[in-house]
DNA sequence: AAATTGAGTTCCAAATAATAGAACAATTGT
DNA sequence: ACAATTGTTCTATTATTTGGAACTCAATTT
């Protein structure tokens, strides 16, 4: 009789740590450091409550407060993403083909995840620079306005497709930019051809070219993507890529298979 | 009446938090994913209470489950140090020095910071040759034996290390690994010099040398490094690095100044 | 100089979420 | 077929979190 189990969105209730993750998340999203009053503002809960809030989240290293009283991300979250990131098996197999596939383009590879409604970027190798480790990576972008989240989304049943889309809040980033109808529609035409394009739909001025991956039973779901500015690369260019980019995610999934079926 | 409001070594009580980031603390540290009675084993709580606590964790991302139901940190964990490490800007103040230094030793330069018992590695810059090394952006390393955290610890009030070394636990990783009385002895003599070393107290066959960074209230301590394997560094010509590494140091701490100091 | 506003912190009875422990499934080994 | 191990669910009890007000401190305004 009292408040709901679940949330409104079929997100599972989590007590006290998903009131803790929310003032987590409004302070790493933010552009800068920030005041408690703006923190507050944000909230729907007392100032005694969020202050308490904060403060627990300061002794646990996972926010920092800086000479000025500002909030800003803890340091201590590096530790736990570097451990995250170094054992991730999926990462680990996907890597020589990253790498042979930027050799062959000469443009950015990534290579992207699908977590909830958000694509997260688990590698990045770039032209001539070395692999600055969180330059891009551990990103979470949205899935619609980006070539590895549509292609994602193009291999997943088309109920689930639905029910994700539900869940997103779209914004305009550029003119390009899909709204929740457009998406549906060329989901379908990527679930055909098998390969994803991002039309300056995230960016202006970036353009890339994305093939999904996907283990058998759905439990990994993302994609490669080859990425470049608009300028360099017309759209007719980053086509004649469509057939590489599918091998590079093809042979991505054969290491899969024998990397991750037999125990490991 | 009841348990302690801080737990035994000053460590304030956050509560339902601190028990979650027990957990946490211990998936994302193991060497790999872990079944539910051995996460089960290293705390000393109930079943039920556990088994909830880490439903609450994967519920927000912060673990997840793989196909056997083992459990390992989740990639949530990337997105929020992404953006903890994107905008720091110690490191982004730091970066141009490190780079100069890296040119002109050609070995791999860290730059690190303290935070509680342990350095956060901020920035890595390697040189050509491709030396395995067990250092990576994000990880935190034991003050005790690693160069910056020596470095560091040589700046802070004798009370303040004082302090700190009796929080720490040692454990012996090389033959080199310093004990509480041995490091107390060092850190008296990097006082003196301005630069301490690593000679193999982490890992074998690998050493540096490095110079502490402080905030002028101290609000800020780290340091730089510069590492190598030993069969190519001996002690004599990572000694003749003291001088550009302690100029690093200077030169970041006086971009610090102008950049920290007046309203950023 | 006194009063006012705004930001941050502390306190405590009441509300709520976490806990302990047992009971229940499901899986594996003998 | 039986025992042992592992993982999951349930509920009264207990402990933590909550809400709201009161308080401090500094900066502005009157």
């Amino acid at each position: 009789m009292t408040a709901a189990k679940e949330s409104a969105h079929g997100k599972r209730d989590t007590g006290t740590l998903g009131k803790l993750m929310v003032l987590l998340d409004v302070v790493s999203h933010a552009d800068g450091p920030m005041r408690f009053t703006d923190i507050l503002a944000v909230t729907d809960q007392p100032r005694g409550t969020v202050h308490r809030q904060l403060s627990h989240l300061v002794d646990e290293g996972l926010l920092e407060i800086d000479e000025d009283g500002l909030y800003l991300p803890g340091l201590r979250l590096l530790d736990f993403a570097s451990r995250s990131w170094g054992r991730n098996e999926f990462r680990l197999i996907a890597e020589p083909h990253l790498k042979a596939l930027q050799d062959m383009t000469g443009e950015t590879v990534h290579l992207g995840v699908l977590r909830g409604t958000s694509i997260i970027y688990l590698d990045k190798f770039e032209g001539q620079q070395p692999v600055r480790m969180y330059s891009q990576i551990g990103n979470a972008s949205p899935v619609y306005c980006t070539g590895v989240g549509k292609a994602a989304l193009s291999i997943l049943p088309q109920e689930r497709v639905r029910a994700l889309v539900a869940e997103i809040a779209f914004h305009r980033f550029t003119a390009n930019t899909h709204t929740a109808k457009s998406l549906l529609g060329e989901i379908e035409e990527i679930r055909k051809v098998g390969h994803a394009f991002d039309r300056e739909e995230h960016e202006v001025g970036i353009r890339c070219i994305a093939a999904p991956i996907w283990s058998e039973n759905l439990s990994l779901v993302g994609g490669v993507s080859v990425t470049g500015p608009a300028y360099r690369l017309g759209m007719e260019s980053l086509s004649e890529w469509a057939a590489p980019i599918r091998e590079t995610a093809g042979r991505i999934m054969e290491a899969m298979r024998v990397g991750l079926g037999p125990r490991r």
